[in-house]
DNA sequence: CGCGGCTTTGATGTTCATCAAGTAAAGTGG
DNA sequence: CCACTTTACTTGATGAACATCAAAGCCGCG
């Protein structure tokens, strides 16, 4: 972990999330006196189950993976952050400890925004507090959704899923670098690393997807998603 | 659906939630002139996913289940609401038609809120919306906690898991009436009708737990627990 | 009474984790 | 830069876990 030398100010962030609009100057500069701006390298972990929790993180670039680590033969990745997300938003206001460990997949930066500050904003600024609330929604449905999908499907739909997801949502592209091991792949949906291994197999012979190294091509999307439905 | 003809008034509710603590006379009056107090009985359904979110549900007696309904065979059950939780909190504020289904259990009781009047709350009273804000990051953490949890587990670790939640968490006591068909627990946990039956069985033989028609007498309480943690 | 839903038990087959073993790739220290 | 170790990837074989099918008893309800 490292500190940027030379921060963003917060008043002309080009990554400014929507949830800060609804602050004035003076709010925006109590953000912008008590943030860090950090990146990590690749395999860096953020943030250990059970330290405490004392900042909001503010992902700029890159991508994290949220998990479980109780059992480090059973890790299980619970969701990946993207650019422009709230990173760990879910117990920032139920509890003073992460439940969760993070660690960066990619090269990341990031803002650390102190959680007294955000707490204080949410006090005195209901529309921010809406936003906030909106925004811990979202993030919620999203990995509600994914996780009750894939209790319906068996390890061909949930390795689809990882593809399918990674193509249109993290990448919004058919070709893309897999940030993913094999074995994360797994995590994610609850297949083991031989078995994903043997469906990207599988479904490179039926020409669905191509493989070369750690590219990924989808060449048939729309089998690919009605694998993610019906199995 | 039965209005209830002698609604309770908000200002000396004796269920009233702690949420409410921090509103001023105002607006605790302005939540009881926005509010209906209904009746249902069991299997009674309240919401179809899908349906407008037009108001915030909260439990005062009995016991709701949260379900998806995409496949009817595949009905899933996401959480057993409890007296004093508010219901389908999760996406009131990300989404204007609610995501899942919701039926009563038992015989139930609740008061409707108009969602505009919860709104304004929030953007009015900073108080109100922080508490909101650790609500629903409990409700949440519940849901993942138990769906992370199920997921490294297998068969008779998941069923004693719903078991086992049951008898501390719901009923606070070793004997209780099951409030589920096997059907539903095994939409819980992911495990078929029959072999919810059969690992039942076996615990029964094993001395852990005693079965009377709808009664279930938890017998030894710890290795019950002792099957959720590791199988 | 008879029908449908819930419960129970046994038999069968599928899905999938696990084990084993080998190759490739990527770091590590001399 | 090369031997060495470690980690990721790959394939096949085996067995365990579990869903599904089938059949029968049970209970509440119209």
């Amino acid at each position: 972990m490292k500190s940027v030398d030379t921060p963003t100010n917060c008043m002309q962030c080009p990554l400014r999330s929507s949830l800060f609009e609804s602050l004035g100057r003076k709010e925006l500069s109590c953000v912008h006196l008590n943030k860090r701006e950090v990146v990590m390298e690749p395999g860096e972990q953020l943030v250990r189950s059970g330290d405490k929790i004392t900042h909001f993180l503010y992902l700029q670039s890159g991508l994290l993976k949220l998990f479980t680590e109780s059992d480090s033969r059973r890790e299980q990745i619970i969701s990946i952050s993207r650019p422009r997300d709230f990173v760990g938003l879910l117990n920032i206001f139920s509890d003073t400890h992460h439940r969760y460990s993070m660690s960066a997949i990619t090269d990341v930066r990031f803002c650390m925004i102190e959680v007294d500050c955000i707490k204080q904003l949410v006090d005195n600024n209901g529309f921010f507090a809406r936003e906030l609330l909106k925004n811990m929604s979202i993030a919620v449905d999203h990995i509600l959704k994914d996780s009750y999908n894939l209790r319906s499907l068996q390890m061909h739909g949930r390795v689809a899923y990882v593809l399918y997801e990674l193509s249109t949502e993290i990448f919004g592209s058919t070709g893309f670098e897999l940030p993913l091991s094999r074995k994360e792949v797994g995590q994610m949906v609850g297949v083991s690393t031989e078995n994903v291994i043997r469906v990207m197999s599988e479904f490179r012979q039926d020409g669905i997807i191509r493989i070369e190294g750690k590219k990924i091509y989808v060449l048939e999307p729309e089998r690919l998603r009605l694998l993610t439905i019906r199995g």
